[in-house]
DNA sequence: CTCCTCGGTCACGTTGAGGTAACCGCCCTC
DNA sequence: GAGGGCGGTTACCTCAACGTGACCGAGGAG
């Protein structure tokens, strides 16, 4: 290959201002959206405000300290805003920015739902895959 | 408040087969795919297969280990795969399965790119707000 | 032959995400 | 006034994510 070759093989758009600059903002917030518990708290929460307990609840498995962490990164950021209501409870609901984000988000939870057979058929073929090329004596990976 | 009232309010669905419930295989799916290097990834190779060093050089600031351990999760569970060229070189496509994804991950990278703003604004008033909040000596957050 | 790049691997160390359990003030009910 | 739920906070710990730098085998290029 000669060197020309390789740099047109190579040409890969800078991309400077996008998430694809470890410098730039919206990298943190691609981050941020892009993560377990946001996405179900921007789903649950777009359904209806909800109190703190029932987030608890909603969300299978999360710890009061994430829930916390992650609901005030959450309002820190602008998709979330809490409130006292009359009754003294706390309760939760989406900004306007917040709800721009229920359409993306929710299309990952569909995704996630609709997919896990073939993701987990494809772990087992990798897996069992795995297991005759070492029991070949094969190295698990050709560098 | 009565308990009648507690128990309707508090009455969120159970979602049994749902990334709500932490044991579901789907909950496992959308970690893996709600990431933002499985975005950028993903989002990369869309567009044409790659070579290590292009997928290194196009996803800014990622390490070697940490793009290596990802494309390997990725190919595990079916959405990518890699090849040796003839000229020795590995390269990395993604799979029909993986290309199902490119559109919601897209969308993710979008919102990031377009809101990056708004998030930024809402930091700072956030911040400030709370900055305000300790100089007049009020605890931070009411609970 | 020697040097270089590519595509990794390996052996660390650091950071941050996340869990656990105890505790707390407020309000409500009994 | 004792107990209980709500909405947290705190201290502490664990583990997974991530970074770093060195190394390495295969395959050119010179």
């Amino acid at each position: 290959m000669t060197q020309d070759q390789v740099t047109q093989d190579r040409a890969v758009a800078p991309r400077e201002w996008t998430v694809f600059s470890p410098s730039c903002p919206s990298r943190e917030s691609l981050a941020r959206i892009a993560n377990k518990w946001t996405a179900m708290i921007v789903i649950l929460l777009h359904e209806s405000p909800l109190r703190f307990s029932q987030l608890h609840d909603g969300v299978g498995g999360i710890s009061k300290k994430v829930l916390v962490d992650t609901l005030r990164a959450l309002e820190r950021d602008g998709m979330v805003e809490h409130a006292r209501e009359p009754d003294g409870h706390a309760r939760y609901r989406l900004t306007a920015l917040g709800r721009t984000l229920h359409e993306p988000l929710l299309a990952l939870q569909a995704w996630a739902e609709s997919y896990v057979e073939q993701v987990l058929e494809a772990r087992q073929r990798y897996d069992t895959a795995l297991d005759e090329r070492i029991l070949a004596g094969v190295p698990p990976y050709e560098p």
